[in-house]
DNA sequence: CGACAATATATGCAATAACGAATATATTGG
DNA sequence: CCAATATATTCGTTATTGCATATATTGTCG
């Protein structure tokens, strides 16, 4: 059941502070690890198991790889994802997650301009 | 964290089953049993389960035990619910509940009349 | 090609979850 | 008190998860 599994993947807290970050668009893992500051493993695996569900999609540019939310999500994913962005309002680690964000796209050369640079954090 | 505890109680087949029930309304055990066809252990630890994470509270009627969801569910938790009632739309397993709940309610004398009642199924 | 950077995967382990089968508890009616 | 009913809990098992540590893969640049 598809519904199921959009709930298992929600069932994590990293995987929370993931999906509640990509929410505002897309980034490439090193953000992640900046942001969350989490080890590199622990954040990888739970991008695989993101993957793996469909919960998110990949792109590489060059030698680091780009996450997104899915082009095309179901209207359960929708919903949810909807659900996720105001529910996330309340509670503090996941502001202080969306307040690194602004100021890592506000200081830092950004992804859509990122093509072609060396390196990306 | 409150919003992971939620998913944690919906990332289950059988208690998203409960809980879309519960949207329409207080149920006891034996309503949960005869809608579901689980066995009763199955049905039971599910909603102690829940309970436990309080996501449910319950209410003793003579020799049944009445489930409904909390009377004052915090913020991310009503908006969940309600995502998750738009949801169960799209499920043919959900929409059966359903209708097996509606059935019940209009061929039996219903919970709110049956206090005084023998038997509650 | 070789070194380096970014990311992914493998492995082992502890904790938790789900389940069926059996047993326990509580309430009611006789 | 006893039997019956409704519900909960315990136990043993198997599967899954989350994590850390270590290792592998892939792409870039010199």
């Amino acid at each position: 059941m598809e519904l199921i599994r959009i709930y298992q993947c929600l069932c994590d807290q990293t995987r929370l502070r993931i999906l509640s970050l990509l929410t505002k668009g897309a980034l490439c893992v090193c953000h992640f690890q900046e942001i969350l500051e989490l080890p590199q493993a622990k954040v990888s695996q739970h991008l695989a198991y993101l993957r793996k569900h469909r919960m998110v999609e990949t792109l590489r540019k060059g030698t680091w790889i780009i996450y997104n939310l899915p082009s095309k999500p179901s209207r359960e994913l929708e919903a949810n994802l909807r659900c996720l962005q105001d529910c996330v309002t309340s509670d503090k680690l996941f502001r202080t997650d969306l307040a690194r964000l602004a100021k890592l796209k506000k200081s830092a050369a950004w992804i859509e301009e990122a093509v072609g640079r060396k390196s990306c954090c």
